[in-house]
RNA sequence: GGGGGAAUUCCCGAGUGGCCAAAGGGGACAGACUGUAAAUCUGCUGGCAAUGCCUUCGGUGGUUCGAAUCCACCUUCCCCCA
C-alpha cells in the first residue's frame, strides 16, 4: 500500500505518456513534478504535456507559475501537497511525474524547509562576500562553524556554500544540522518510485535530438521571444531552461540558429546523464527500462503492471 | 604540370630530439546534490598482471644512445602559380 506512485526518469523516455495511461487505469489524477512545466506560457520546450496527452486525466502543478517570477523547491513542495490533500479529498489517488528529482524528494520525504527560508538581500550580501574573499577563503571561514559541510563542499561550488552560510546566518544553526534533523523525520509519503530508462542510451539520446529539434519546428523561437518581450528577463529561474536560455542567446545574436539547436539537443543529453545519476543513487527505485522506443502498446502494458502490481490509498 | 603548407590520442588543437601517453578546449563517461535543480559543482578520458611494462602522433624505411619532433620516399588533404 503506497500513498504516491512516482513515475520519473530522464527527459523524453515517456513518462508523460506512461503517468497519464496508467492514471486512468487507477483513478488517480497527477501531479507535475518538473521545475520548469510550472511556469505559463513555457509548453513547447518544457514538453508540456497537452490536452490530448493528459487523456482527460486532471494534472496539476502545471501552469501555475509566472515565468518572470522565481520558484523553489519549498514551494513546490508546499503547493504540490496541498493537492496531495484536494486529490484525496475527491476519493482520488495520485501519481506524481516528472524528472525534477530535486522536487519529488521534497515532497515525498517532507524535507523541511521552513526553519531556513531564503532571504534575497541576505544571500546577495553572502554572495558578494563569496565572491569578494575568493571560493577558498570563503570556504574556511564556513569550516569555522561547520567543518563538515565545508569539507564536502569544493570551493568553486558558490551555489552551495553561499546557501550553507546563509543558513547559518539565517537560524544560528548549521546547514549539516539542519539537514541531519530533517533527515530523521520520516518520509511524508509512502511512494513507490518507478523510474524509466531506455536500454539503449544512444537510442535514448538520438530521441532526445529529434524532440528537441521538433521543439523549434513547433515554434519554439517564438514562444521564447514572447516570454522575452513579456519581461522574463536572462537571469530568471524560467530562462535557464533547456532550450530558452540557448534560444534567447540566438535571439540575442550570440550564436547561429543551427548552432543554437545543436546546443540544445547536447544540454539536454547531459540533463538526462544528470538525472540517471541523481536516480541511479536513490535506493528505493524501481527501473523499467524500455528494450526498445516504448510506443502505444508498451505504454499501455507498462500502465497495466503497475495498476495492478502498485496498490494506492485514496 | 610547377611551388608552398598540412597530416597528433573520440573531435578540435598545442607540441619541432630526451622532462611526452603527449598542453589546452570540446565531447563522452562517472560522481555530487536538502529554498535558483532543465540549475550548480567535481572527477576522469590509450592498454595492462600497472611505483613498472606495452602500443600510439598518416605509411614505410633511415639518422641517433634516444624521434610526435630530423632525413628520404609514399599516401591523402589544402593553398598558390599554370
Amino acid at each position: 500500500m503506497y500513498d504516491i506512485l512516482v513515475i520519473t526518469g530522464p527527459t523524453a523516455t515517456g513518462k508523460t505518456a506512461l503517468a497519464a495511461r496508467t492514471a486512468r487505469l487507477m483513478n488517480a489524477e497527477v501531479i507535475g513534478a518538473d521545475s520548469m512545466q510550472i511556469y505559463r506560457g513555457m509548453d513547447i520546450g518544457t514538453a508540456k504535456p497537452t490536452p490530448a496527452e493528459m487523456l482527460g486525466v486532471p494534472h496539476h502543478m502545471i501552469d501555475v507559475a509566472d515565468p518572470r517570477e522565481g520558484f523553489s523547491a519549498a514551494r513546490y513542495a508546499a503547493m504540490a501537497e496541498r493537492c496531495v490533500r484536494d486529490i484525496r479529498a475527491r476519493g482520488r489517488s495520485v501519481i506524481l511525474a516528472g524528472g525534477t528529482g530535486l522536487y519529488i524528494d521534497a515532497l515525498v520525504r517532507g524535507t523541511d524547509y521552513a526553519a531556513a527560508p531564503s532571504d534575497p538581500a541576505v544571500r546577495r550580501a553572502i554572495e558578494g562576500e563569496y565572491d569578494a574573499m575568493g571560493g577558498e577563503a570563503f570556504r574556511e571561514k564556513l569550516a569555522a562553524v561547520d567543518p563538515d559541510r565545508a569539507a564536502m563542499l569544493h570551493p568553486r561550488d558558490k551555489k552551495r556554500l553561499v546557501r550553507a552560510w546563509e543558513v547559518y546566518a539565517l537560524t544560528g544553526q548549521t546547514i549539516t544540522r539542519h539537514d541531519q534533523l530533517s533527515r530523521q523525520t520520516p518520509p511524508r509519503y509512502r511512494a513507490y518510485t518507478l523510474a524509466l530508462d531506455w536500454e539503449d542510451r544512444n537510442a535514448l539520446y538520438a530521441r532526445i535530438d529529434q524532440r528537441a529539434r521538433a521543439m523549434f519546428d513547433a515554434g519554439l523561437v517564438e514562444e521564447v521571444r514572447r516570454l522575452l518581450d513579456g519581461g522574463t528577463g536572462p537571469g530568471t529561474t524560467a530562462m535557464q531552461a533547456i532550450g530558452y536560455k540557448e534560444v534567447a542567446a540566438y535571439l540575442a545574436g550570440q550564436c547561429t540558429l543551427d548552432e543554437a539547436i545543436d546546443q540544445v539537443c547536447q544540454a539536454s543529453r547531459r540533463y538526462a546523464k544528470r538525472q540517471l545519476t541523481w536516480l541511479r543513487s536513490r535506493p528505493d527505485v524501481h527501473w523499467l527500462r524500455w528494450p526498445a522506443p516504448p510506443d502505444e502498446d508498451a505504454i499501455l502494458a507498462a500502465a497495466r503492471s503497475l495498476a495492478q502490481s502498485v496498490t494506492l490509498t485514496a
